[in-house]
DNA sequence: ACTCATTTATTTATCAATAAATAAAGTTAT
DNA sequence: ATAACTTTATTTATTGATAAATAAATGAGT
């Protein structure tokens, strides 16, 4: 890999983290390319570069996320008894380390493009998928419950955190 | 000429009804003030004569979900054994006859203009606090915790009904 | 009953701003 | 010199919002 690629390459990432940073705290539609290219250092139609539309770097910075998420889970290995509370641990780990891309994770199933729509529905039934199947594995009662709590409480988590009301989710409080 | 019937319901619910349909669909962003006009007949520059804004219309709408909500919750009397239960039972009808507005109203947390964040937040914790204290004049244990679950319950069938995996909320199946 | 005046309802025309995307040119390193 | 990197200039489309005009209804005085 030459310099220049190496370069290239620290763009492109600069450009999926400052993404990550915006799409996070000011959603899809109000993030402009402007915004992302200023935070990184860059001029505007340079994004266009790496990505073919904004509709695709938001992609990327999804798939990243839940890529990241997913390995996270499923690296723990704990008893069946304290499967569940040792993930709920993880994904804290992940909202202190990458809390940016954990909050656009949770918050994206509500941006309306048809895309981006399939995508986070894939992403979202696959993640469930395979905690349900981690859970029957583990022996634990109830897995499609369990799984669905799981979600459930990283979806309040980030209502806390974006509302700033940690009262909701006092057991995530992070401040 | 006697007047319509569909003219004669006041303009100004029919745009409420309608923007309720489409944000809860396409979201603030996505949804123009030209759809909500053309879904309710008139022209576009006519909304304004009964919002001032966009985000006043979007406002609008959303104060009118959270108070049906809140009327139906607060309406309820059962025994604290089963008040939790009674009250999702009240939510799930909400949700049939009223799916787009309470769609919106689980979903509007994470539309970032900034007056709308702190509309939001009011309504959430000022809801949160009603339902903790019902929970306490109950007697329940662990109102606070009974209180996050039931909102928490609330985001994952939203989730579930946005994104069409029943499966991820198995109890609030509608279809 | 009929006109005139005033309010209410709604439209046409248009502005100003923003933002995504393209193309072509310039720069830098090897 | 060439290929990778990056910018400048521009286009095209959309959209929230305003102003002014038109039409329909209402009501008062005659």
């Amino acid at each position: 890999m030459s310099p220049n690629e190496e370069i290239a390459a620290s763009r492109k990432e600069q450009i999926l983290q400052s993404a990550a940073a915006l799409f996070a705290s000011q959603g899809f539609y109000k993030t402009t390319t402007a915004h992302v290219a200023e935070a990184v250092g860059v001029t505007q139609p340079y994004v266009f570069h790496f990505f073919k539309s904004k509709e695709q770097l938001y992609l990327a910075v999804l798939e990243k996320a839940f890529d990241r998420m997913m390995n996270q889970f499923f690296t723990v290995n704990a008893p069946p008894d304290q499967l569940s509370t040792e993930m709920g641990r993880q994904f804290e780990l992940l909202l202190q380390s990458h809390r940016n891309e954990m909050l656009l994770l949770m918050q994206s199933f509500t941006t309306p493009e048809p895309a981006v729509r399939n995508f986070v529905k894939e992403k979202y039934s696959f993640a469930y998928d395979r905690l349900v199947e981690r859970f029957v594995k583990a022996g634990v009662p109830n897995p499609q419950w369990q799984a669905s709590m799981f979600i459930s409480l990283g979806l309040i988590g980030t209502l806390a955190e974006v509302l700033e009301l940690p009262k909701l989710a006092p057991w995530c409080d992070s401040e």
